[in-house]
DNA sequence: CTTTACGTTTACGTTAACGTAAAGCTCTGC
DNA sequence: GCAGAGCTTTACGTTAACGTAAACGTAAAG
C-alpha cells in the first residue's frame, strides 16, 4: 500500500469529497496547527471520532472547524463561535431555552449590524486615505 | 465655582462639542475604564495633553479612541488598530514609505471584504436557524 | 531491525489586553 | 482643617488562545 492509509480515507467515488480527514490534513488545508485543532476538541467545539488513539475527522467535523475559523475572523471568541455552532440544532427542546436561543440569535444579528456598518465606514476611509497618499506621492515625483 | 473644573472644559459656544474631556468623561461615555485608556496611552495610540500630570482629552484624542473602539468590534488588535490610524497621515514622506503604506491599505480592504462575506453568510444562517428555531417551539406548542 | 513519518498525552511557557489593588497628590465643599 | 472625589504612578494578577517541548506509541519503508 501506497501510504495513503494514514491520510484520508479512500474516496470509492469520483473524487469529490473525502469521507474522512487526518489532523493533519486539516491542519494544512486551513493553515494551522494541529494544537489548535486539538485545543478546539478540549474547549468543546469539535469531537471528532475515533480509531484507536487517533482522531478521524468526518466532513462535518470539517464543516465545524470552517465555522470556527469564520468566527475568528469576524474577531470572535471561541466561546462566542460555540455559541453560535450551537444555534443549528434546536435539540434544546425545552421551550425556555428555545426562547432564549432566539434572543441569542436577534442579538448577534445586530452585532453583525453594527460590524457591516463600522466595515462601511473603514472602507470609506481607506479610499481616503489611499487618495490622500497617491497625493502625497505625486508631490514627492513631481520635484 | 460649580466644580465644573474637572469636568469638560467650559464651553464658549451653544453646547456642541466641548473642547476637552477629562479622562472619565470618555470613560463613561464609551463604557469602558480609564484603565484601559491610559493602557491605550502606554502602547502608542494615544497622546494627550497634560495640566501638570492631569490628562487632557481633546476632540482628535476623543476621535482616536473611537477607532480604537471600532477595531476592537472589528477584532483588530491594538497594533492594526495603530497601523489603521497611521494611514490618515501620509506625513511619512519617503517614497518607499508611501508605497508600502499603499500596499497596506489594499491589504487591509481584502480582509474587510472577507469580513464582509463572513458576515453575509453568517447572516443568512441565522435567519435559517431563526426558522429552525421557530419551527420547533411551534411543535411544542402544538402537543 | 532501525529509521522515518505521523500520531498521542502531559505540561509548562507566552502574548495581548486589560483588572485590581496600593499608595499617594490636589482641589473643593463644609 | 479635614473629608471626599478624582486624578496619578507602580506593580502584580488574570484570561484566552494557543506555542513549544518532552516522552511515548505505531506502522510502513528501506
Amino acid at each position: 500500500m501506497k501510504s495513503e492509509q494514514r491520510k484520508s480515507e479512500a474516496d470509492p467515488r469520483g473524487g469529490a469529497e473525502p469521507a474522512s480527514y487526518s489532523i493533519s490534513d486539516l491542519a494544512k488545508e486551513f493553515g494551522i496547527t494541529t494544537r489548535a485543532i486539538r485545543f478546539y476538541e478540549d474547549k468543546g467545539l469539535i469531537s471528532p471520532a475515533r480509531r484507536g488513539q487517533t482522531r478521524i475527522y468526518r466532513p462535518e467535523d470539517r464543516v465545524r472547524l470552517m465555522l470556527i475559523l469564520r468566527g475568528k475572523r469576524l474577531g470572535f471568541s471561541l466561546d462566542e463561535s460555540r455559541e453560535i455552532i450551537d444555534m443549528y440544532d434546536p435539540e434544546h427542546g425545552n421551550v425556555e431555552q428555545l426562547q432564549r436561543l432566539l434572543q441569542h440569535i436577534e442579538q448577534k444579528r445586530t452585532q453583525l449590524q453594527q460590524q457591516l456598518r463600522d466595515i462601511q465606514s473603514l472602507m470609506g476611509e481607506l479610499d481616503e486615505a489611499e487618495a490622500r497618499t497617491r497625493a502625497s506621492l505625486a508631490k514627492n515625483k513631481e520635484h
